[in-house]
DNA sequence: TCTGGGGTCCTAGGACCC
DNA sequence: TCTGGGGTCCTAGGACCC
């Protein structure tokens, strides 16, 4: 029988916060989405004072300050260093694994006898070698691994590691289990669900996958057949191609004025093309949007788009530049508080794939592909040492992050010292 | 005062082809 | 009265994920 694990990281940013400050264990500890927005991580402390996942932290001041909550800004530096280092760690339980996001893997335990002390061996070793604690979900398809993960994070008695492979096991948690818990069950789907009387995991199992799909879509009808143990999902050692590139923010004050947004949307379509570099990809396609806040009652609220195809595809930051400015003139509005901002390629290729110009000699990419190479050495070593006219360097007001940790494990100058 | 960012997949409908 | 059928490609929008 097939046998997946889903190990997720428990709090992930928060118990990376935590490794370098053993003060802060047993603490509320939350950390904030970029521009110190929302909440996208709590403690397990933090929880049971009622902090909701995804609230703006000003709506939950008073709970902050009350209980004296620690904050900390999101500070990816460390996160992506610490879960590279666990799924190092996990590469070693099997040979074939996919990393579905920053602080979960998917394995094949398939030729494991004994699952559940493996998963016991795996959190153990990932505490050891790491330190942040993971749950281990195990069963014969993706969707119930990640069942199995909820669960072992849900009940303390589990210890951590929950295997659903026995069907008995498996029909009591989806007894108990809201159908919005299930891995492809959003809120407007557990919405019309309830009103066809389905509400736990258990009532969507036990519908007829055929008519699942044609009233709502294959999707679902998948996510059925899974619950019942039948694998539908297969694991994805190899990461897809990227279809697109996004960068965009909201930015640290409103901005009015024509020159600082367009300097800021260069900055976007450089940060971009990089992106896109390092993927080793051209892009065709160049999208722009800026747009006001919709939480913002003292000005006009606009919002505008504007897609271009570039002649030739390319990766080189002066065509996608030049491509973005003219887009900028087209949708730019004068009078209008600006909140946000992003640019957006797609339409890949690879180098090789690339039909050139039949009246031009060589592409962009030929032409700037040294250029760029080079900028990129540069920059790589610290961000911002080289840049393109109308693009902005960064600056102070352009992300808050008033509580940023050090990054302990990427940076000379932070790595902390033991007295 | 203060509300994230980066992705994927599917579907329906229109344009167009023979 | 009554005007086909089968197919592809593209786009916008919706839903989901972390």
């Amino acid at each position: 029988m097939r046998r997946f694990a889903l190990v997720d990281c428990n709090n992930f940013y928060c118990s990376c916060e935590r490794l370098f400050r053993p003060d802060l264990k047993k603490v509320p500890v939350v950390v904030l989405s970029n521009n110190d927005g929302c909440i996208v991580a709590r403690s397990p402390e933090a929880k049971a004072l009622g902090i909701g996942m995804g609230v703006p932290l000003f709506k939950v001041r008073d709970t902050v300050k009350r209980h004296n909550v620690r904050v900390f800004s999101s500070n990816y530096a460390l996160y992506g260093d610490i879960s590279a280092r666990v799924m190092q760690t996990l590469e070693r339980f099997s040979p074939d694994l996919e990393i579905y996001s920053i602080d979960e893997a998917f394995l094949d335990l398939s030729g494991v006898t004994s699952p559940v002390e493996y998963g016991q061996e795996i959190r153990a070793t990932v505490h050891k070698h790491v330190g942040v604690p993971v749950s281990v979900g195990i069963g014969p398809t993706k969707t119930l691994a990640k069942l199995a993960n909820y669960a072992a994070k849900k009940f303390k008695a589990t210890q951590g590691v929950v295997d659903l492979s026995d069907p008995q096991k498996r029909q009591r948690l989806l007894a108990i289990t809201p159908a919005g818990e299930v891995w492809g069950v959003g809120r407007r789907l557990a919405a019309s669900l309830q009103k066809l009387g389905v509400t736990t995991a258990l009532d969507l199992a036990r519908r007829e996958p055929r008519r699942i799909r044609r009233r709502f879509s294959v999707v679902l009808e998948r996510t059925v057949r899974e619950l019942n143990g039948e694998s539908c999902i297969g694991l994805e050692a190899m990461p897809a191609a990227k279809k697109q590139i996004v960068c965009s923010r909201s930015f640290g004050e409103k901005l009015s004025d024509y020159g600082e947004v367009r300097q800021t949307v260069c900055e976007f379509a450089a940060r971009a093309a990089e992106k896109l570099r390092r993927e080793g990809l051209l892009a065709r396609m160049v999208h722009l949007f800026i747009r006001t806040s919709p939480f913002d009652g003292t000005g006009p609220g606009y919002s505008n788009a504007a897609t271009g195809t570039l002649p030739c595809p390319s990766a080189d930051s002066l065509a996608i530049l030049a491509m973005v400015t003219r887009l900028f003139d087209g949708i730019w509005k004068d009078g209008c508080r600006y909140a946000k901002a992003g640019v957006m390629l797609g339409d890949f290729c690879t180098p090789d794939q690339v039909q050139p110009d039949l009246f031009s000699a060589g592409t962009d990419h030929d032409r700037n592909g040294k250029l760029m190479q080079a900028v990129d050495a540069i920059n790589h070593s610290g961000r911002g040492k080289i840049w393109f006219g109308g693009q902005r360097p960064q600056k102070d007001w352009f992300m808050r992050r008033a509580h940023l940790s050090p990054a302990y494990t990427t940076r000379w100058e932070s790595i902390p010292e033991v007295g």
